[in-house]
RNA sequence: GGCGCUAUCGUCUAGGGGACUAGGACGGGGCCCUCUCAAGGCCCAAACACGGGUUCGAAUCCCGUUAGCGCUACCA
């Protein structure tokens, strides 16, 4: 009865306040308005609610650009400020109260307060008893002369409220279980419910797509779409995002922010694939997804009804999927902003070097599940001296005699090896192992220490490789003398 | 308390009356590959919340119970 035409091109928003950063849970509602406009060719806005001067800050407005732009979801036309609609919300209360959908409350927020504690100890719902409804004309008008405050109530007519929800199929709400809700404060500013209504109508929204913590809120907003005389949007109602605990998630489950994964070198694929299986699914077993295959896959067809559960050892898993799978060019950008706040290198030394950079990263993504652990394994590529882990130490150079003796070897055959390739490597260094009776794994693990520090590295060949007979070499003979040093100093 | 929403492995999910011995993925366990670690391949453990219906037949449809979650402001 209310779905979206087909002829109608479809205007969806996302509406945050700005009242904290942006949260994994508001993530996936914008992603998911995002795709949903992608894939059937409609507009995405973006509106900020920031009508609650006291917790709304500019800080947080960023915090949310900063997060959508990070994610790639770009929005449709200038980013509106309901704050900025506050004549218009104020308009439509009038009219509410002139077409009398709405009414005048003289309560004060004491008076309230004592009634909900009232009814509060006798177990019963709280509902405003109409009181002010009652007022007479002459009454109402003798009180506003004497200049009391009043607030604007919404009545909630006779009769049941009920919408076709594009997730839920159909929700219904009796109309006494809702109460006669307060649309304009005392300060004569609006409050959420009117604001909300005012703006998805007068920005042309015909689907409103978010979590179904409001579910609650729509058959009131439905009555003021009514009372107003505009036409009914589409409802699509989200399941939320909850903590390992099944709670809703909040800042003690870890990194809530968008930004913290960006900062812990998160790609924003990866964290738009992972969002969109929350809530959603293309079918059958298709799970790793690009955006553009996001976008052609969507349908509100796959939206599930159920809470999930955010799962950060997934999130890592698909990242890893996504540093292997994304292109090397689309990857590095990604990357070596990482690579120079760690000092390892800077733009020209990059530049000067691109295609050994390039290789070098292919290389390193493939035990990576961020941008972090490709940046820690990077170290030994760029830096002058190294660091012996003491735990690589023990395992590989365990007897100090037999590990020079060894490196010194490996050393001479090395130097000795003419094309510093691949295969003539692993001939020197196989041959080298053979000759002295030993297994391949006897010179390679000492010589990955030599290396790098670390018991674990891409294979030995490919460090070879990547580091170069110079640095190769040097490193040797950093190891031997640092052995030595060692056995001197004791 | 009232109202609403939800219910398949620990987690994300497939499934939409017979194709179900319930499939895939993460995580866990094992094996293979192997110079280490990843990646990859193979295998294992692991679920239809419960009770009633409807039907020849129910994970699937209906009702109830239970549990979880959400809302219940002059917050959004």
């Amino acid at each position: 009865m209310n779905e979206l035409s087909p002829a109608k091109r479809p205007r969806l928003r996302f509406a945050p306040s700005p009242t904290g950063y942006l949260h994994v849970g508001g993530a996936r509602t914008a992603l998911f308005n995002w795709l949903y406009a992608k894939h059937f060719n409609g507009d995405f806005l973006l509106r900020i609610e920031d009508t609650d001067k006291a917790r709304s800050t500019d800080e947080s407005t960023r915090a949310i650009f900063e997060g959508l732009e990070w994610l790639g979801l770009d929005w449709d036309e200038d980013v509106v400020y309901q704050g900025a609609n506050l004549e218009r919300h104020r308009a439509d209360a009038l009219k509410l109260l002139e077409t009398s959908a709405a009414y005048r409350c003289f309560c004060t927020p004491e008076e309230l307060e004592e009634r909900r504690r009232a009814s509060a100890i006798g177990k019963e719902a709280f509902k405003y008893d109409r009181r002010c409804d009652r007022l007479t004309p002459a009454e109402t008008q003798q009180r506003l002369d004497r200049g009391d405050p009043f607030v604007v109530r919404f009545r909630i007519p006779e009769g049941e409220t009920e919408w076709n929800d594009l997730v839920h199929e159909r929700i219904a709400f009796p109309n006494k279980d809702l109460d006669d809700f307060v649309i304009l404060r005392s300060n004569a500013t609006p409050i959420y419910n009117l604001a909300v209504v005012s703006d998805d109508i007068a920005m042309g929204i015909n689907l409103v797509m978010r979590g179904d913590d409001h579910i609650s809120n729509t058959p009131k907003q439905i009555l003021l779409y009514r009372a107003l005389g505009a036409e009914l949007p589409t409802f699509a109602h989200l399941p939320m995002i909850h903590g390992m605990d099944g709670k809703k998630l909040s800042k003690r489950h870890g990194a809530t922010a968008v930004g913290d994964y960006q900062h812990h070198g998160l790609l924003p694929s990866a964290m738009l694939n992972f969002l969109a299986l929350l809530g959603w699914s293309p079918g059958g077993d298709r799970e790793i997804m690009t955006v553009p295959e996001m976008i052609e896959l969507f349908s509100p067809d796959g939206l599930q009804k159920k809470a999930a559960i955010f799962d950060p050892k997934k999130l890592e898993w698909m990242n890893g999927q996504h540093l292997s799978m994304t292109p090397l060019a689309e990857l590095e950008p990604r990357v070596t902003p990482a690579i120079i706040a760690a000092g390892l290198a800077d733009h020209t030394a990059l530049d000067a070097r691109r295609e050994w950079y390039l290789e070098l990263l292919d290389l390193l993504r493939v035990r990576a599940r961020t941008i972090d652990d490709i940046v820690r394994q990077a170290g030994p590529y760029f830096l002058q001296t190294i660091e012996y882990d003491p735990e690589a130490v023990a395992k590989n150079w365990k007897n100090r005699d037999e590990a020079i003796v060894i490196l010194e070897a490996t050393g001479h055959a090395l130097e000795s090896v003419g094309e510093w390739q691949t295969e003539s490597l692993e001939t020197a260094l196989r041959s080298l192992a053979e000759s002295r009776g030993v297994a391949a794994g006897k010179v390679f693990q000492p010589l990955r220490v030599a290396l790098t520090g670390l018991t674990v590295s891409p294979g030995i060949f490919e460090v070879l490789m990547a580091m170069g007979r110079e640095l190769s070499v040097k490193r040797i003979a950093d190891a031997t003398q640092w052995l030595r040093k060692d056995i001197v100093d004791e």
